[in-house]
DNA sequence: CAGTATCCCAAGCGATACTG
DNA sequence: CAGTATCGCTTGGGATACTG
């Protein structure tokens, strides 16, 4: 029998998806990791109507993905801009995840429209998974969830 | 000036996104992969109306990320439940990535309620970003999106 | 430029009842 | 047990107009 002892008010998962599980969170995250920076600019590329575009930043940055900075252009007032802050960096491996996955299968004929490199060296990157005994678990892991120091029985 | 022309009709996250971006969609493939398969067992531990399991079951199962396989139970009548396909199979990194994130971000005082393991040995399970040159890149890399081959010209 | 305020619509979801 | 059918609500989202 699985372990299915966790509820949806407590896995890490769905906690997860209850932040950045909407149509439009993530990609403001991947357009914000990719230097669109500013509320015009988000909207213009994203598409997204701006009274949403405006709530979700709010709330990416009360929860610590996103921090708002000031910056000036010379001679303009200042303003503000959106930056990841070290946990919505830690998104990334996420947005990659999404990435691969889609590119591996639903890519248009000609392949995927973009590439994520490692900005030091220029490489591909790809996600992987491995344990701590060091092996390498492949595209497709044999995996198991169990229950954890948080663990609680369900009613 | 970060490369922006990719639009979301293409860039392979919104499309996974649009594919699995839903409140319950990952929930149900996170129980599949721990062995939840069948449809009551589904709608109980989820907790989801069974009209929206059901469209789920049948959009994940179109998309090819479920398997609809018969099975008998002595004495009952043939019926059917799911499994991961092998691409379904695939987005377990996603599930890990969340998981991974929930767990360091937004887990209670007592840690999180399930931890993942190496189906086997048993070793907790850790997802990481490498990139092609061997580079390790840690849980905030650096990473570029660049215009991959179906790249394509934004209006 | 960077938002906020309003209005309206549509999709998504939950509850429940029903069927083979 | 494994769904389908119907209903009504609620929320999310788009369009647009307005403000500092």
């Amino acid at each position: 029998m699985p372990f299915t002892a966790y509820d949806s008010e407590t896995c890490s998962i769905a906690r997860t998806l209850a932040l950045v599980g909407d149509r439009w969170s993530l990609l403001v995250l991947r357009d914000v990791a990719n230097g669109v920076r500013r509320f015009d600019e988000l909207a213009d590329h994203l598409g997204v109507a701006r009274n949403v575009l405006s709530e979700r930043l709010r709330r990416l940055t009360a929860a610590g993905l996103l921090d708002r900075v000031p910056y000036q252009d010379e001679g303009a007032r200042a303003r503000h801009e959106y930056r990841l802050s070290g946990p919505g960096r830690e998104l990334a491996v996420l947005l990659v995840a999404f990435l691969t996955w889609g590119d591996r299968h639903l890519a248009g004929p000609q392949g995927p429209p973009a590439v994520i490199r490692h900005a030091d060296c220029g490489a591909p990157v790809h996600v992987t998974l491995r344990c701590e005994d060091g092996h390498d678990l492949g595209p497709r892991p044999r995996l198991r969830l169990e229950p954890g120091p948080g663990s609680r029985p369900r009613a």
